[in-house]
RNA sequence: CGGGGCGUAGCGCAGCCCGGUAGCGCGCACCGUUCGGGUCGGUGAGGUCAUGGGUUCGAAUCCCGUCGCCCCGACCA
């Protein structure tokens, strides 16, 4: 059932993840520098996303707030390696209503200072735990290189935040968002992310433990696609979160945060994409269906229209997402038109199948003929979504094939860079130092993507340091 | 900030070397034609040639300065 797809030319992956981008509508340039425009089509992607988490957040007891797009800058600075890692990227107000300010209020990189600010009043008591907390924001990075969706200067995202008694439970819910974000990215991103865990340097600043869900794209780089950390009680401290516990001791609570960002929307598009454009997940794209009439005289326009109009409200009528194109342009345009963004099914209907009574379906997954298939007009809800199902379960086999086929393990160093310079991802032991870690990045350009879960057990020879490892760590160029 | 490159129509570019008053493709508008895989033909609208200065009878083109943007690297969801 699976075919391959047809790879993106990858001699300039970027060029073609850029235009792709333009082309299919999803994001405009805009006049600031790093920031983009995200178009209608773009935004449902993202609306997608929203909900698909957002079902996931609630089912976990979580509930939704909102907090301040300014921080006073001193908040950042009250947790030593949070300021460290992001003051070299903050947007700073130091004037507003003409008059320079006081202290200076900084646009947020993201909001672990505020809300443990406002979570320090609001607990009291172990009674008050845990606080399950989310928020959907805008959050400012003045990065160095920016890249649509995948790295912009503003972006969208929701981060978590929750406090709580233990550290066992702050650790479970750090795992269960962990598994969240993964469950999201297989079953309806249809992206097979690894879940692992973050190396001491590539943590969050000013975390316990970080742990991510790493995604392969086509060009065979590393896609952080989503983190979740055990701040411990790092920020607890700071912020003075403490509540009285049942025998009346007063304590710091544990706390975490986790978050995922409209950079998902890139790693869609650079983990299904193809030479024709987009490869929309189904089950998160905002047209699962273009039913494109054909006709060439009036006299068949109306039967072809009173057709394909039964079956979209058919569809409709079942919660399929379809959309009619009744531009006057020819077929052939439209096909393309709707391959380049990405429509996982397109819906033909044209004289010859009123006799018939069949449609013709296209999966988007398996370009050309291949893809085509008659089907009769009775029962095209059961086909449709049969299809989209199927159409899912071949972009994840694919994604998981080309991920599998593309890692490595490596015994040596010069095995190491090998694997490296073909873009593949490292599979290694690691007991190493940080200096070494740092040293490999240096030379090669790959840094440790994570440690995963799923550790092989046993031990092994580090490749690097030929101490004896107890873990295992993936190692790849990543954006 | 280091290394490359580029600023000419909405977008992508040619013209510059060798100065003579701006052109191509796409897109856009209109007419006809076509429509089961990006139809074809015609007509038309649209430009301070990034910017300041200099050389010259004359500068998109040559010279000097300034600004902006893109790519590669360092930073990162």
């Amino acid at each position: 059932m699976a075919s391959q797809a047809v790879t993106p030319q990858s001699e300039d992956f970027s060029k073609w993840y850029n235009e792709i981008v333009y082309k299919a509508d999803l994001a405009a340039q805009s006049p600031v520098r790093g920031c983009v425009i995200i178009k209608p089509y773009g935004y449902e992607i993202w609306e997608g996303i929203r909900n698909g988490l957002d079902r996931r957040f609630k089912a976990t007891g979580h509930q939704n707030a909102y907090f301040p797009l300014f921080i006073p800058e001193s908040y950042l600075k009250r947790e030593a390696q949070h300021v460290e890692g992001f003051s070299p990227e903050l947007a700073v107000v130091t004037i507003a209503g003409g008059k320079e300010l006081e202290e200076p209020l900084v646009v947020r990189p993201t909001s672990e200072t505020i809300i443990g600010e406002a979570f320090s009043q609001w607990i009291q008591s172990y009674r008050d735990l845990p606080l399950l907390i989310n928020q959907w924001a805008n959050v400012v990075r003045w990065e160095l290189r920016t890249r649509p969706f995948l790295r912009t200067t503003e972006f969208l995202w929701q981060e978590g935040h929750t406090a709580h008694a233990t550290e066992t439970e702050a650790e479970d819910e750090t795992m269960q968002m962990l598994d969240i974000y993964a469950d999201f990215a297989i079953n309806e991103a249809a992206i097979p992310v690894i879940k692992g865990q973050k190396s001491e340097i590539e943590k969050f600043a000013g975390a316990l433990r970080t742990y991510t869900i790493e995604a392969m794209m086509r060009d065979k780089k590393a896609l952080q696609s989503g983190t979740s950390h055990n701040l411990g009680q790092n920020f607890a401290k700071a912020f003075d979160i403490k509540y009285l516990s049942k025998d009346n001791a007063e304590e710091h609570c544990w706390t975490t945060s986790w978050g995922m960002s409209t950079r998902m929307v890139g790693a869609i598009v650079m983990a299904h994409g193809d030479d024709q454009g987009l490869r929309l997940p189904p089950r998160l794209a905002p047209i699962q269906v273009v039913a494109v009439p054909i006709y060439r005289k009036d006299d068949e326009r109306v039967p072809v229209m009173d057709a394909i109009n039964k079956l979209i409200a058919e569809l409709r009528e079942a919660g399929v997402r379809v959309h009619l194109d009744d531009r006057d342009e020819t077929p052939g345009f439209k096909y393309n038109d709707w391959e380049m963004r990405g429509v996982p099914i397109r819906l033909e209907i044209g004289p010859k199948d009123l006799q018939k009574e069949s449609a013709v379906l296209a999966r988007r997954d398996i370009p050309g003929r291949e893809g085509k298939q008659f089907v009769p007009q009775t029962g095209i809800v059961d086909s449709v979504k049969g299809l989209l199902d199927e159409i899912h379960e071949n972009l994840l086999k694919q994604a998981t094939e080309f991920r599998d086929s593309n890692i490595h393990d490596a015994t040596t160093y010069d095995e190491f860079k090998q694997i490296i310079e073909s873009g593949g991802w490292a599979r290694v032991w690691w007991a190493a130092s940080n200096e070494e870690e740092v040293r490999v990045k240096d030379e090669t350009g790959a840094t440790i993507r994570c440690f995963p879960l799923d550790q092989p057990g046993g031990t092994g020879t580090c490749f690097l340091s030929g101490n004896d490892a107890e873990r295992v760590a993936l190692f790849a160029k990543a954006y």
